[in-house]
DNA sequence: AGGAAATTGAAATTCATTTTCAATTAGACA
DNA sequence: TGTCTAATTGAAAATGAATTTCAATTTCCT
């Protein structure tokens, strides 16, 4: 049984670990380190699951009023194409945002009721995902697999 | 093993067969049969696959100019409603639409150089995705199952 | 410190989707 | 077949998230 939940919240250990990251990325591509993008870097990794930037930008101007919507928004961009965050786009089709390393794959379960979202892995799913592509003489390099309904919670007081 | 292409063009008796089951649809809903949504539901099944209402309407254009892009994305809407089209969103964010039969249920293999979209239906992974939930208490309606990557023609002259 | 290049944030733009509204049409019923 | 009401149509406007623009500011290399 390979399925598993995943993740509670980044450790302050993970934290560092990818705002380093960040900064080789942006010392390589000849970017520079803002006071800005450290403070949404930070709340984002804090914040942790599935944020939009409209929410993270709502959640960081509570605390630091000067930072703009475009600037989370670029933040957030940068944080995908250096591989530490991932986008996704769900049922709602608001592109949202998680944290991510490399190594790091999973897919979700998504209520509809409360909109919840519980993350888990399967390695026979991906198994069977590559096979399928095999047949069909595709070469995958990525997947997008989402299970829409109701979670324990929901389902139970309906 | 159970996966498999599927479908080449919607036969004539598929297509009456639809007609009939989105009359009965109208009736049962106090709505009108109309020369425009007549036109646009035959161009849509004969046309096939994954088309977005932009590009349902140029087609219907070319033909009778006098049928608004309105009336497309709203007969698209209306089939879907009926059970007679899908609705889908693939990783341009644009919505498609196909027909789609009540029994009917596939994945989709994109590729990303050429985007030609190959469907496929894996009773073994939907097994999975049944048990994945099982675990977490919680229960699937749907799911969205997409791979993305190189189709044979792509790959092979790149 | 000087200066080129990157960044910022407000505002404007884009673009698919959805809604509005006045004119037209379907179809139930007499 | 004519009447009437509710549904439909299509052009235009509105919506709203995502993206771009641009002038002012900041970073950081020399
Ligand atoms: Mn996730
Ligand atoms: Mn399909
Ligand atoms: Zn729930
Ligand atoms: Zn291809």
């Amino acid at each position: 049984m390979k399925t598993s939940g995943r993740r509670t919240t980044e450790g302050i250990k993970g934290i560092k670990q990818k705002k380093e990251k960040l900064k080789s990325f942006l010392k390589e591509k000849g970017l520079k380190s803002t006071r800005q993008r450290d403070l949404v870097v930070s709340e984002f990794l804090e914040m942790g699951e599935h944020v939009t930037a409209e929410e993270l930008y709502k959640e960081i101007s509570k605390k630091y009023s000067d930072i703009g919507f475009t600037t989370v928004y670029r933040t957030l961009k940068l944080l995908n194409k250096s591989g530490l965050a991932a986008e996704r786009v769900f049922a709602d089709n608001l592109t949202r945002y998680e944290p991510l390393s490399a190594e790091d794959h999973h897919d979700h379960l998504i209520c509809m009721k409360c909109g919840s979202i519980t993350e888990f892995q399967d390695l026979r799913i991906e198994r069977l995902q590559e096979r399928v592509a095999d047949e069909f003489g595709f070469v995958a390099v990525s997947h997008k697999m989402e299970l829409y309904g109701y979670c324990k919670k929901c389902k139970d007081n309906a």
